[in-house]
DNA sequence: AATTATTTTAAATTATCATTTGAAATAATA
DNA sequence: TATTATTTCAAATGATAATTTAAAATAATT
């Protein structure tokens, strides 16, 4: 007959500080003290509200999808294809670069699209799918509709792995591999060189498959 | 005054089932046990022979290089600069997709160059800027002699990280990405796509930058 | 204010591994 | 064969971090 309403927002801290710190880390490294710790929480708390690490990792996961499902995605029909392919591949970069709490949600889900932890076992295709969906259009609409689907799927991978650099690879690194600081200018000219690197790529197989 | 010789044997195998195991897994997922199992040594065979896993891990990596670096190189000169990369392509991807001793210690290679645990520290560059130069080179021969020095390091991230693909991804879920299993033909088929496409990439973003 | 279900806390317990130890086994030499 | 430096081994130790516990604190309700 009681109902406290203070632990949901405690959870709610747990979900998001879980988001930063595992964005950051890999799920091994984060430590459950520091998610407690960002969210100002006894270590208890994990398992208080969500039973044990896996669990609170698959929770932020669902968590950050969710809030990024709010985000607007661009569309096919606005432009022409190659425009939409460019607006796709710099919203893809610009969000993950993003020091803000959509860059934090936007880590954390490609991360673990990127690298798996298995931890989510069935939510993850499901989720993902539908976002594949979307870049194979894409690419079919650059294509033409006789596309081959091997073809589709192999520019997808080019394409998802060249933004891979961002999210995976430690921006320490990223810069000495740049030799220069990552400013967002730099990053900008990054996503265009993506683009239209991938542009190319697609019309050139694209045509190959065909002929 | 007494020389044992089969102490240098033990420590070999160390070596070689230490790329295989941190090539599979993570620095922090490779377990010591592991490691000592698969070379039929006791655990405390690491210790003695290396120190700690840290040192095992530098050790071994050096170790992989080594027996690289007796590998051949596509040569420049020999044809054209789309060939070459095409070559170059095709070496990387079949040499890491290749499930003998060279496959072990390339992926192991490549896997510390691209997400690079930090434990190799001085070793790192010197034995990464030789390569890079090479795959520059390949780069500066497509565009041509003016070519613009950020583009050519955005076209080798563009080509690595494609390639990181067969490397970082765990075999099931590239699977499931393509539709099927991955067989050489399909391998030789994705390497194809790759050359390809980043071949196009190059051309677009070469000619990009110099109009 | 008293009651009580929720929530928080510090400390205890476990689990997982890396690392060390000291004894036993082994291989080279005399 | 006896000696001895190397190498191997099973078991002990240590470090780190997840998980559990039970007591204390808190917020809603009476």
């Amino acid at each position: 007959m009681v109902k406290r309403e203070d632990g949901k927002e405690t959870r709610a801290r747990l979900l998001a500080s879980a988001c930063e710190v595992f964005s950051k880390k890999s799920y091994r490294d984060a430590k459950i003290a520091d998610i407690c710790r960002v969210a100002g929480a006894n270590v208890a708390a994990v398992n208080y509200y969500f039973g044990d690490k896996a669990s609170l990792y698959k929770e932020a996961w669902l968590y950050a999808i969710e809030n990024l499902e709010q985000l607007p995605f661009p569309k096919t029909a606005s432009s022409s294809p190659h425009d939409s392919l460019r607006q796709y591949v710099h919203m893809l970069i610009e969000y993950f670069a993003s020091d803000d709490r959509i860059g934090q949600f936007s880590r954390f889900y490609l991360l673990e699209l990127l690298n798996p932890t298995g931890l989510i076992q069935d939510a993850w295709h499901e989720m993902i799918e539908p976002r594949r969906v979307e870049l194979h259009n894409l690419i079919r609409d650059i294509i033409g509709p006789e596309a081959n689907k091997q073809t589709i799927i192999f520019c997808e991978l080019s394409i998802i792995n060249q933004c891979r650099a961002l999210v995976t690879t430690k921006s320490s690194d990223l810069q000495y591999l740049l030799g220069q600081s990552l400013s967002p200018e730099l990053i900008k000219q990054l996503a265009r060189h993506i683009a239209e690197f991938s542009l190319a790529g697609i019309k050139a197989v694209g045509h190959k498959r065909q002929a």
